[in-house]
DNA sequence: GGATTTATAAACATCC
DNA sequence: CGGATGTTTATAAATC
């Protein structure tokens, strides 16, 4: 209505002649190597090898454990399907890029095909659905696994560069890193096997599975590994009940083509949707993945995935074979493409898919944990307390709505097929479902505080490669871009280049988030224009961008009413959660979320909301307290999670302290004479 | 159910 | 003219 004088209001009432922007390339580093780097400047060789060492066998047992997974499910796959299009292109030795084989995986079952198997299976298929859904939610969380290790892998190698460069000079504090980084990656570990050992749980509670004392349980292994065999040992015990256990893998004869079967019946039940949304998006893909079958027999002769110790570690098998031979036989007799087979085979994937999701989270936790203390060892004046505390709330809380979008709903179409290029590893699983384009998915982050560094560099890696969007608003994002410049002021152009270096979801569909970013520029007042000498940068009013939604929280009893009925609304669980925290700290799936295909994730979120409010009870600045993970980048659940810490009360805490970000905005007010703060604020 | 916030789309203006 | 950059409006969705 008012186009032309619309400008004014806005725009260059003042212009910081700051004219050279230039120190823009510093962006162009990783944060990571900023982190590590900034003021490690040396490294002493001896310890730091010694650390170096260590974080190697952590890698290297994670490594084993991706490796089984993953061997497992693909000769699971192979067998399913390979067996009828034996072309194999032996592609990568697993371990440089384990990854893709997982990627892959996911499609090679279709939806369909998982429909005939539900049909005729045991099982009634609410339980298998279940079941399902949860063993995906671990394929995912294995491809973060994964992922994670590759990570590790290269800051391994940055350290070693830097130790070569830096070389000489004792170093404590990277060398206190290194170590750190190695202790809390093999907790996670151990925290993963821990979560599966509660699944396995959960499934038990849920009758879903029923462990004879007498059954041998697979000696749980050192890491997860040894957890998911067992627990599928009981799946199958389950699935194939009525085949009389473990011998009716007589019947070679498949009935199941799955190679063929594709479009028929694509009436797309809704476990189908579940399972494989990508297959049900676009059927073509789930079928025609013939690059699958890269593990000969003769390949793993020696270290086959589903042999070991003389046993036939199919899951729910442990048939004894004496030798390699004896065990070919036995794979191939018992463990033929059958619907059986078939099943368990999309059981297993689903059991790694839910693996992977719950490594993402602890993945970030790890990630936080780390960064927390680097950054407490390094800065330990910069009070970021209060500024983590706030934005963690607001990352878990709108994290908890980043992968829904992955998960179930949105039955929305690619606008384009996948583009396979996707760098980034083993994401396609997850990710296919979000290159949609116009998903408004509404990042609540209602509290809207702004995101700090340390939360974006928190996940910054997996954003990075995952084209995972991320959950949080335009506006938070912008912001962060700016601020994390130099000169606290970017172009356009520098703010594109940041989005699309830091979040591989941003690489696509350029036209409509530009055009989001120009928009928000514009719309927001916190964003201000400043004529340069070569253009136009944007800079950050502090100030503006925290009054963006300001009456909403600051302590008002608006809030606390929201705390206290979210609080409510979790009650249910909270029984549950407690009394598992009491044992294991990690909550489960309880009934009321069996039928979530997210259930692991909502325990997980709960664990993390509870976890946070007894800790803030509990200590008040001390700084014993890093769990506070600030972001569990994956949480599907569209859980009504507000923040359960009693220091919300506390209220403009969490809006106040922000402002400290950046003193250097102070002035910014300067050109701020526009008639502003009456009309919205 | 209305208000608010955010995302998306699009029209339009301006500048180079 | 065309693209980049801004501004504005409209609409939908989510949330409060």
């Amino acid at each position: 209505m008012m186009q032309e004088s619309g400008t004014e209001t806005k725009s260059n009432g003042s212009a910081i002649q700051n004219g050279a922007s230039g120190g823009n390339h510093l962006l162009e580093c990783s944060l990571r190597e900023v982190r590590s780097n900034g003021e490690t400047p040396s490294v002493e060789i001896g310890a730091a090898d010694l650390a170096h060492l260590q974080q190697q066998q952590a890698l290297q047992v994670a490594r084993q454990l991706l490796l089984q997974q993953q061997q497992q499910q693909q000769q699971q796959q192979q067998q399913v399907s390979g067996l009828k299009s034996p072309k194999r292109n032996e592609k990568q030795p697993a371990l440089q890029v384990p990854v893709s084989v997982a990627m892959m995986t996911p499609q090679v079952i279709t939806p369909q095909q998982m429909q005939q198997i539900l049909q005729q299976q045991v099982l009634t298929p609410q339980q298998l659905q279940v079941l399902l859904q949860q063993q995906q939610a671990l394929m995912l969380q294995q491809q973060q696994l994964q992922e994670f290790y590759k990570k590790q892998q290269e800051q391994l190698q940055l350290q070693l560069l830097q130790q070569q460069h830096a070389g000489k000079q004792p170093k404590e504090p990277q060398q206190q890193q290194v170590a750190t980084q190695q202790l809390a990656f093999q907790q996670q570990l151990l925290q993963m096997q821990q979560l599966q050992q509660q699944h396995l749980l959960s499934l038990q509670r849920q009758g879903l599975l029923t462990i004879q004392p007498g059954q041998p349980t697979l000696p749980l292994q050192p890491l997860a590994q040894g957890m998911i065999p067992t627990e599928l040992q009981q799946l199958w015990k389950e699935v194939t009940g009525s085949h009389t256990a473990e011998e009716a893998a007589s019947n070679n004869h498949s009935s199941l083509d799955l190679s063929t079967t594709c479009v028929s019946s694509s009436a797309p039940s809704k476990t189908s949707l579940i399972i494989n949304p990508h297959a049900s998006t676009n059927g073509q893909l789930s079928v025609h993945t013939p690059k699958r079958e890269s593990l000969s027999h003769e390949e793993h002769s020696h270290s086959h995935p589903l042999y070991g110790h003389g046993v036939c570690k199919w899951p729910g098998c442990e048939a004894v074979c004496e030798d390699f031979q004896s065990f070919l036989k036995h794979l191939n007799s018992e463990h033929a493409l059958d619907d059986r087979s078939t099943a368990q085979c999309r059981v297993q994937m689903q059991v790694v898919q839910q693996l992977e999701l719950q490594l993402a989270k602890d993945k970030e936790r790890l990630q936080a944990m780390m960064t927390h203390l680097h950054v407490k060892s390094t800065e330990p004046k910069a009070a970021p307390q209060p500024l983590n505390l706030v934005s963690s709330v607001t990352l878990s809380k709108t994290a908890s709505e980043a992968s829904p979008q992955s998960l179930p709903h949105t039955p929305t179409t690619p606008t384009a097929p996948i583009t396979p290029v996707t760098q980034g590893p083993s994401v396609i699983t997850t990710t296919s479902m979000h290159n949609v384009g116009p998903i408004r998915r509404r990042y609540s982050d209602k509290y809207n505080v702004p995101i700090s560094s340390a939360d974006i560099a928190q996940n910054q890696e997996f954003y990075k490669n995952a084209e995972v969007r991320p959950p949080f608003t335009y506006a938070s994002l912008i912001r962060q871009a700016i601020l994390e410049s130099p000169e606290k002021q970017l172009t356009l152009n520098e703010i594109y280049n940041w989005f699309t270096r830091m979040f591989a979801y941003f690489r696509r569909n350029a036209a409509t988030w530009k055009n989001a970013v120009r928009h928000n520029l514009s719309l927001h007042k916190c964003f201000v224009r400043v004529e340069n000498v070569k253009g136009a940068v944007w800079t950050v009013d502090e100030l503006e961008f925290q009054k963006r939604r300001p009456q909403k929280i600051s302590g008002n009893p608006s809030l606390i009413k929201n705390i206290q009925t979210s609080h409510t609304y979790c009650t249910p669980l909270n029984a549950a959660l407690q009394a598992s925290m009491a044992e294991n700290s990690i909550p489960l799936y309880t009934t009321a979320s069996m039928g979530n295909p997210t259930l692991g994730n909502l325990a997980t979120v709960m664990r993390e909301e509870l976890n946070g409010a007894m800790e803030h009870t509990n200590s008040n600045g001390s700084d014993s307290s890093p769990g506070r993970s600030p972001m569990q980048a994956m949480h599907p659940v569209h859980v009504k999670e507000e923040p359960l810490d009693p220091d919300e009360n506390e209220g403009p805490l969490s809006l106040v302290t922000t402002a400290n970000h950046s003193p250097d905005f102070d002035h910014d007010r300067d050109y701020e004479d526009e008639p502003v703060n009456e009309d919205i604020e």
